[in-house]
DNA sequence: CGTCGAAGTCAACAGATGTTGGCCAACGAT
DNA sequence: ATCGTTGGCCAACATCTGTTGACTTCGACG
């Protein structure tokens, strides 16, 4: 017994985060998580039951917009993006997201799930407008997944160079516009 | 000899057009697409040589740009909203792009050269600045591409459930922003 | 020391995948 | 009618996939 159950349980995890977000679901396969983690593949199965339930694992995430208490209503636009671009580079989550959830079902279902059901109640919590909440809280997303889309996934040159003060400028007004502007 | 080989072929390739759109490049298998296209599985390699090769040709596009010629300078952004929502529902390619690009770095690669060689030219023509022209298409890429992420594979509700109209009121002033802002 | 349980390894399975080569069957020209 | 060309199909291949079960190692506790 070299390590505690726990101990590898989460190496694999790391391992599985990894290889999600570089291939997507169905290149990453538990043969190659399972050479990263210098572990048998037979662990895998062990510690996690199939690789659904790994991927499940692996695709908890959430958006901590709670950070975002307190801001100045006329800054939101600017402190959105700045928020999550630092989720994009924190951890490979949102990536994993974004790779799989194209492909599977499940990782589509729950982007759903974290977009309008962490995103919307903060728009309508902090904007005080919670019918146009869902609209507001789907175009801000549609924004920030195409950015990183462009910036992380396929690796737009002029997208990749740009600094984050670079992007806050131009995404800055728009997410401000989609939060607080009129309904058009 | 019931068909002959140019039908056959083509017939092949709508049926992969339609797989990859739907499944993306790893589960679109040449069985299932052979299976669509009510065909054995050696045609399609006998007609396209390799997987690589038939999804090399479904994924041929041209975004048509040249339909914006003539716009007034400050239509531009409703216009090409407007432009790109037909092209997201026009064909499957569009889809058949996001959904392997995402985990085949061909179509990624195949993504860059559109966004980057087609988009950026014409906006160059159009706004008489070569210079910002690059980031600019990338802007319009980025949010473009986030709303079909949106719309056609994430189902984002709200997002379906908008018309077409709603979707320019939302996007064209973004899109026209990105096009003729000063650079920040 | 001996035993028991948990951590780790090995080999194999059944199924699916891309790809190949050989074999039919139908058509047009001779 | 015959023959060659060409579209179509079948069976098989090697490989890779997720998954399973039996076997081995090793530390803790009696």
């Amino acid at each position: 017994m070299r390590r505690t159950s726990a101990e590898t349980k989460s190496i694999i995890l790391a391992a599985a985060r990894e290889r999600f977000a570089a291939d997507g679901y169905e290149r990453a396969t538990i043969r190659s998580i399972a050479a990263d983690a210098k572990i048998d593949p037979a662990m895998v199965m062990r510690y996690y039951g199939s690789k659904e339930k790994l991927f499940a694992a692996a695709a908890e995430f959430d958006l901590r917009f709670d950070a975002l208490a307190g801001v100045a209503p006329e800054q939101l636009g600017a402190a959105f993006v700045r928020h999550f671009l630092r989720q994009w580079e924190a951890g490979e989550s949102l990536q994993v997201l974004l790779r799989t959830g194209i492909t599977n079902d499940g990782a589509a279902e729950r982007m759903r799930e974290i977009f309008a059901g962490q995103l919307a109640p903060r728009i309508a919590a902090l904007t005080g407008d919670p019918a146009s909440a869902p609209v507001r809280a789907a175009m801000v997303s549609a924004q920030m997944l195409g950015i990183g889309l462009a910036r992380y996934i396929l690796l737009f040159p002029p997208v990749v160079a740009m600094s984050e003060d670079d992007l806050v400028s131009w995404l800055g007004p728009t997410i401000q516009r989609y939060l607080t502007a009129d309904r058009p």
